[in-house]
DNA sequence: AAGAATGATATATTTTAACATATCAAAATA
DNA sequence: TATTTTGATATGTTAAAATATATCATTCTT
């Protein structure tokens, strides 16, 4: 029901979402059309490589291929390298100093 | 000069080598034409995920996305996984013990 | 040396991703 | 509330992957 793989497929969505990024902004910056985004990330799209990677790029992930016995391994880097709110998503700070200072 | 990325391909023709699967057999197991397996493993080809997916699966593969940051320490997973000559390539022991007992 | 297996390459056809563009309802922001 | 932004969806076109099939030179086998 899905071409792609799940892991990338929420690596996409996710990494866009923390990145902040609408499809729209996305697709300026890799150039893959807005509504090709879209179908992708419903994951009703075999597609192609070089979308993948394009995409990738834009959202600092990175392609690979593994040997299946690595993959715990593997899961287990990434979860570490970005499961605990990585930031991203550049906010105001929980508090700063300026303002009529009050309080 | 080439589409696809160097770890991926060179993980695909080196996965291959280590099963000691030709073309036409890695065809007949992954359902892709030989032509085809061919085109890819020289780097000539904009494939499609699914392609890659069917070839991944038949070697043993598995197909990622990953933080660029968490790249180094993935790649270091993926070379003690397979480096040290993870054998595959069923050959015959270096001696046995049969024929004419001599020697 | 003869025969089989291998990887590369070629041609013609079918399938489909990718594109440009536009629209829409829902959600966010003014 | 009015306006913008967002993600999803639709249509028609183009480019190219994927297919089936066949051939060829080279490398293993026998």
């Amino acid at each position: 029901m899905s071409y792609i793989t799940d892991q990338i497929l929420e690596s996409l969505r996710e990494a866009r979402a923390r990145k902040g990024f609408s499809q729209r902004e996305l697709s300026a910056r890799s150039g893959v059309p807005q509504s090709h985004i879209s179908k992708i990330e419903s994951g009703g799209v075999d597609l192609r490589i070089s979308s993948l990677i394009a995409l990738a790029r834009v959202l600092d992930l990175e392609l690979f291929v593994a040997p299946k016995k690595s993959v715990p391994a593997i899961k287990s880097i990434i979860r570490s390298a970005q499961g605990h709110d990585e930031d991203g998503e550049q906010s105001a700070p929980a508090y700063s100093l300026d303002g009529d200072a009050d309080e």
